[in-house]
DNA sequence: GTCTATAGGAAGATAGAC
DNA sequence: GTCTATCTTCCTATAGAC
């Protein structure tokens, strides 16, 4: 075991993240990867043997466990609704360095590779998602489907924010778009739960 | 110039055009192109000599003008809102399929090659959209401000639905954003313009 | 555990027959 | 205008030295 200034497995992962997060699971080759991690083809073999899909499916997991500890938990708990949105909206502020990092669960869900071996972890974790924000909903005082049609709102405008800030080459829709989460998950105005 | 069951130009860009949005640029592979047009590699460097690049220009080119001509144009006429909104939905539930295809905004907005020889166009389609459906709500008494609003809100939904629908494997989300349409953009019950 | 070197194949692109 | 055949480059993946 050589010491020396080895790569740490977190960093790792985050260099290989930010390559299929901008470049998707095709266009991120090795050559790509290679320059994001600093290692070379043959070293990222022997971490990753199964190779890119398999570098690509731990990054997918590495967000998912980014998603449930510092987005779902929050949103599961016993603080005030508004409390608990603030504090997911400054997670993804973070994750999505405020607009300018693409999804992965957009990047990676077209890979052609036979119909996508990523595509049950992506429904997973969209599910997830829409859950914990339901149940914030419900707490703040909407039914059950009201409250999963505006979680649902919420996720495809937060999909929908980064393709379109990517696509103007502008972060602005996105920035707006954290801001207007509150108004979106909580009820508007004078209308208070039972 | 031979005779025969030549491809016309407009099935040769369709099914370009369905590789393009279901794969990608990287992931459009020559041989995808090929099975999907049945031309062979050499008869498409016949058509479009630039390769690879120009036949996704000419496909971006192809949705661009579809959007002017089918959706643009509609939303700028003078019928009343209701109707200009009701006939761009039924335009874009034909061209994503019913929420099954993708996006070309999206899908062609990650390609690596030097930053983006699609961007520009991109751009400037997201912002025409945005324009159009602004005049509309316009027209149907906001301030040109909330009108911008809403309409941004609308190509984020568009987009966010196509990305969640695809994610969850289910075309429910996109269909129901279809329907909520004329509520994004119409002023709520009982809001009279001035 | 990381590297250089290279195998093996698929990718984008071209030449030239028909 | 379309094809078969070929070229070159890039990609994924492996072998083997250190």
């Amino acid at each position: 075991m050589g010491r020396k200034a080895e790569i740490s497995q977190e960093e790792l992962i985050a260099g290989l993240s930010r390559v299929f997060r901008d470049a998707g699971y095709e266009g991120a080759s090795l050559s790509l990867l290679e320059a994001a991690t600093g290692l070379k083809k043959a070293s990222l073999y022997h971490r990753f043997p199964k190779g890119k899909e398999q570098m690509a499916n731990e990054v997918l997991e590495s967000a998912q466990q980014w998603l449930e500890e510092q987005v779902l938990r929050p949103l599961h708990g016993s603080a005030p609704p508004k409390a608990r949105i603030d504090a997911m909206v400054k997670r993804l502020d973070q994750f999505y360095s405020g607009g300018k990092q693409a999804c992965l669960l957009n990047m990676l869900s077209s890979s052609r590779i036979h119909e996508g071996p990523f595509s049950k972890s992506i429904r997973k974790m969209f599910e997830a998602w829409v859950d914990a924000l339901s149940a914030v909903a419900r707490d703040a005082g909407a039914d059950a489907k009201t409250a999963q049609w505006k979680s649902q709102r919420v996720i495809m405008l937060l999909q929908g924010s980064l393709v379109y800030s990517r696509g103007i080459g502008s972060t602005q829709p996105f920035r707006r778009f954290l801001k207007s989460i509150p108004s979106e998950l909580l009820p508007s105005e004078g209308v208070a739960a039972s």
